[in-house]
DNA sequence: CGACCGATTGAAGACACTCAAGATGCGTGG
DNA sequence: CCACGCATCTTGAGTGTCTTCAATCGGTCG
């Protein structure tokens, strides 16, 4: 990264939050401006990655936080004996890294799913901040919480023993992300594999082909390959909770 | 709660803290003696609790978190369409409410599995002081962070497919998990149901019931009732990671 | 001692997995 | 532009595991 920017380009790298379309979801909101250029200053860079790099690998040391800009990531863990389990899927205004705070060290991988964007957040530096700014300690502590919620959505979807209802929780509640995010919540644009997506759900690939197809037959869904169109949400919903 | 406590009860219930057990692993860990002596002040009150006492309620205002002293808890949630799904089972030393932290509500209902006491921290004077105590802030962190790690081990539970390895995995981590505490580690007395544990598990309990046999067969435990002493413990963790 | 709750055991069936083949889409290069 | 190869996804057939339903056993408490 070039440290010589011209006056434009360093303009537009400060106050960058107050610009992003995200800043009512990520750590900003609700600051007062002065605050949010607080941040802003703390954001050490912005990185781009291609579909498949890697943001931070499990065990490497902890440095930072990343907000998701832009794209979509994986979180996943390997386990002793080679066993790989997907954690979550991260879309823009999440936060990733969370399981490191406790230790030194990443407890899992975070990679790319498609062409993305990441601001990073140093640690030391967020910490420090948060403890001047009563407001940014605050909106922090939501976006843990809320990633602690988001993972309790995930057990209770692992839970159900039908595995069409685990699709169907999964398709609702990335619908409900999306339009979060403004996106459009019956048009889906799946960023993962299927492989990705068995693994999540803890299924195999070939079972979540096959349970697309039947939500397809149902008249629920509408899928071609990784692109979803939700027709009946409602009916969705309540083949989530089986 | 009687107010009206005798001059040794006050000096009991100041300085707790300090006395406690459990200090290395709570809120405490790592302060200076006058910093502990604020974070016992801001503890409200310490509840005891007989089995099947809920501490909270999903839905219920958010006001304070618990630290479990003694005893054990599991967390569940229920969805609209009335399933249930236990989140998490907690030991003395373990923090409980943080999902309630984005929002003013409580995501989750908190039971107690066995007699239990918790103290209880309003969270509003937690923030203030955690503002004042640079390694509050910090060991706070970390305790969320442990949370957040708790459950990611137990989705990689969860992804399992098959049983017998979930069951394995989740004996192998209540062991790590006691012996953390300073009990046996190869002696577990669970304080959760056959239908807990399968809810917990992803599976029906006849189903655990039987992969108790089975482990029992294979010579890995000795099960009796809710008694479990573990005789294997590598063969235990190699069949975790199936 | 009898009633009740929790845990175990048994038999039958359903559902998801495994293994295998085929289809579809995409990028590369001729 | 089409042919080719590769990766991803779909579809099929058969097997195995977990679930379901049901009965029994064991321990606890009134």
């Amino acid at each position: 990264m070039p440290v010589t920017n011209t006056a434009v380009d360093l303009e537009q790298v400060r106050r960058q939050c107050a610009r992003c379309d995200l800043r009512e979801l990520c750590l900003p909101a609700g600051l007062e401006s002065a605050d949010v250029d607080r941040v802003d200053q703390m954001v050490a860079d912005r990185t781009n990655l291609a579909a498949g790099d890697t943001l931070y690998h499990a065990g490497s040391p902890f440095r930072a936080l990343y907000v998701i800009k832009t794209g979509a990531f994986k979180a996943q863990t390997v386990s002793e004996g080679g066993e790989l389990q997907i954690l979550g899927f991260h879309l823009p205004g999440e936060i990733m890294g969370f399981d490191a705070l406790a230790g030194e060290r990443h407890q899992c991988s975070a990679e790319a799913l498609e062409v993305s964007s990441v601001c990073r957040l140093p640690y030391a530096e967020l910490e420090r901040i948060c403890a001047t700014v009563p407001g940014l300690q605050r909106q922090f502590m939501r976006l843990v919480s809320r990633e602690i919620g988001d993972d309790h959505d995930h057990m209770a979807m692992m839970g159900r023993n039908q595995a069409i209802s685990r699709l169907a929780l999964f398709l609702h509640n990335l619908s409900k992300r999306q339009s979060r995010l403004g996106r459009s919540s019956d048009h889906l644009t799946l960023s993962m594999s299927r492989a990705d997506l068995a693994n999540y759900l803890g299924l195999v690939l070939e079972t979540v082909s096959r349970l697309f197809g039947r939500l397809q037959e149902m008249g629920l869904i509408e899928v071609r390959r990784r692109e979803v169109k939700i027709l009946d949400m409602a009916s969705l919903k309540e083949l989530g909770d089986n």
